[in-house]
RNA sequence: CGGGGUGUGGCUCAGCUUGGUAGAGCGCACGGUUCGGGACCGUGAGGCCGGCGGUUCAAAUCCGCCCACCCCGACCA
């Protein structure tokens, strides 16, 4: 035994599945509950300070737990689970295809409410004229700084065995940090009259930020993102158009990700630089911090006026466009994660699933194969159109395909051995509860597993809602609400009647290091007086340290 | 930018104080035995010890300079 062992995981209260199959009670099989499971403790790594862990010997094969370093929880996670991992460019990540696969069901889910709603998508390039950025001056101040920007084509020699850039551009370029700047240059050609608009267009793209605080999937320098630019005759459609997509959002963080958001929009401080409005959606981690997941922006008439770009009124007027612009991003896969995963790896909401239930066939010899294998084969096709995937990889042992299909957050796993077959059922095991079930082999099984996926999908969003209601507080003066927020760290979310001055907003910032994160419409809100100023205000407002 | 720390096989690290030309675990390959919660035994592959220079008969080890990365703070969001 090795010294300094640790519990790798919690014991769960044992619960009852909310189904009406068969629970492994009166089941002839061993069903080992996660207590029977030799504890391990995780062997840190990719740490090289080594102060930390160098003198503990560790499992080598947990990942480090998230009661004791959450943001190692994570990083470890990501490239355990290889969703992504560093490359050789610094705050770049490489996006492997575990990654990928959530990426695309994200991309296309919202794809598709994209398109119902009316819009189209369209590609503008990466490369955008640096004077183009300087037209909109706030929008100047918010990205100037953290523009990549291109100035040489070609290489050349330098003479030690290494290349330099060659020919200098006459005018350089800026890599896209967003594509306000070049699709309302376009626009400005397209719009001429009332009738060309709206335009509804969105785009899949990259964009890239020279961050110089990075985190996998959180903030790196390069992402993959959806940015949707709109363009509308008057105001009022404009701000419908913005929250039409928080909508949009909204329903995908929740029905999709299952992930519990609040709405409402942003402070002067923490709006998009460019935006008149900006609306968004806020979810909650597990380490009780806030994190933006999606926003949507009413533009006004900024990127009209900044690149000329009028139309002709029914009236024969002549007008600026109204604008929205909005995005989510690889960012969310973070928020996804920080929602729902736990110490034994990645929890898919089955919806987001690439593969939704896994079956590990449990025959070691020819006998046994000859009993189970035929009910695998006729398990894969029943639940083919679900997305099932067999792994009958005959160099891993069973316990070890369970664990590593638990890292990677496969929703349902089916284990069938030989006991099971002779019992006429198979084992099903959840991923979100750990929970085991038995159920009768030559039922319904496609209606009985995709309804647990269902119940798995919706006892997930229940879960991350119920965490998010126990840690929204409410402050009534600045003591309680430094209190509540606690010396750092994530603390939930905290409502409090703020003065609606960002004089405040960032003396709080700086006291505390939270942030005002959304300001909702909410039936209740009634009027008060700041925390901090004690000037009046018109409602609470959403605080929290925040991703 | 300031302070601290670390660079040794794919990963995590030991070895350095007291110089003698490199080790462990995990991973990987092969063979055998295994398979209902990360199997075991055996064999094997894999490292110019971050770089350059110095001291020395001899440097992973001692000295100097440089580079990279990490942590804390500052800054930014």
């Amino acid at each position: 035994m090795r010294d300094q062992r640790r519990r790798l995981t919690p014991t769960p209260e044992p619960t009852q599945l909310a189904t009406p199959y068969a629970t492994s009670e009166g089941s002839p099989l061993p069903t080992p509950h996660l207590d029977e499971i030799a504890p391990r403790v995780y062997n840190g790594r990719s740490q090289r300070d080594g102060s930390l862990m160098a003198k503990e010997k560790r499992d080598e094969k947990a990942i480090c737990p998230r009661g004791e370093d959450y943001s190692r929880w994570y990083t470890d996670l990501v490239q355990r689970a290889e969703l992504a991992d560093y490359s050789p460019v610094p705050g770049c990540m490489v996006i492997r295809p575990n990654g990928m696969a959530l990426w695309e069901n994200i991309r296309d889910a919202l794809d598709g409410m994209f398109r119902e709603t009316g819009h189209q998508n369209a590609y503008f390039p990466m490369l955008i004229p640096v004077e183009f950025l300087a037209k909109e001056a706030a929008h100047v101040e918010g990205f100037a700084m953290e523009c990549g920007v291109v100035t040489h084509s070609g290489l050349e020699p330098d003479g030690e065995g290494g290349l330099r850039p060659k020919g200098k551009l006459d005018s350089p370029f800026i890599l896209r940090p967003t594509s306000e700047t070049i699709i309302w240059h376009m626009y400005g050609q397209w719009i001429q009259s009332y009738r060309d608009l709206p335009i509804l267009i969105n785009q899949w793209a990259n964009v890239m930020r020279w961050e110089m605080r990075t985190r996998l999937f959180l903030r790196t320098r390069e992402f993959l993102w959806q940015e949707g630019h709109t363009a509308h005759a008057n105001g009022e459609e404009a701000v419908a158009e913005a929250l039409t997509i928080l909508e949009v959002y909204r329903r995908f963080a929740e029905d999709y990700m299952a992930v519990p958001v609040l709405t409402g929009y942003k402070s002067e401080a923490e709006k998009f630089a460019g935006a008149v409005t900006t609306y968004c959606i806020e979810a909650m981690t597990q380490d009780k911090r806030a994190i933006q997941a999606g926003t949507s922006h009413y533009l006004g008439q900024n990127f009209a006026k900044a690149f000329d770009v009028t139309f002709q009124t029914e009236a024969n007027e002549r007008d600026y466009v109204y604008a929205t612009s909005w995005g989510v991003s690889t960012r969310l896969i973070g928020a996804l994660i920080m929602a729902h995963s736990d110490d034994k790896g990645l929890v898919i909401p089955p919806r987001l699933a690439r593969t939704k239930v896994v079956v590990v066939p449990i025959a070691r010899k020819d006998e046994d194969k000859a009993v189970v294998m035929p009910v695998v084969e006729q398990l894969r096709a029943e639940l083919k159109s679900l997305g099932v995937k067999v792994d009958d990889d005959p160099n891993r042992s069973p316990g070890f395909k369970f664990a590593e299909h638990e890292l990677r957050g496969v929703p349902l796993r089916i284990e069938i051995g030989r006991r099971d077959v002779e019992a006429g059922q198979l084992t099903l095991a959840r991923r979100d509860t750990g929970e085991k079930v038995t159920l009768p082999l030559g039922g319904d099984l496609l209606g009985a597993v995709s309804e647990l996926l269902e119940q798995i999908q919706a006892d997930l969003f229940a879960k991350a809602l119920a965490f998010r209601d126990e840690n929204m507080h409410t402050a009534d003066s600045y003591d309680e609400f430094k209190q509540i927020l606690g010396a750092e760290g994530g603390a939930g979310f905290i409502r409090a009647h703020w003065d609606g001055t960002s004089e405040t907003e960032k003396r709080i910032q700086e006291e505390t290091g939270a942030t005002i994160r959304v300001i909702q419409a909410r039936d209740d809100d009634e009027p008060g007086v700041c925390m901090v100023t004690g000037a009046p205000s018109a409602r609470r407002v959403v605080f929290a340290r925040s991703y």
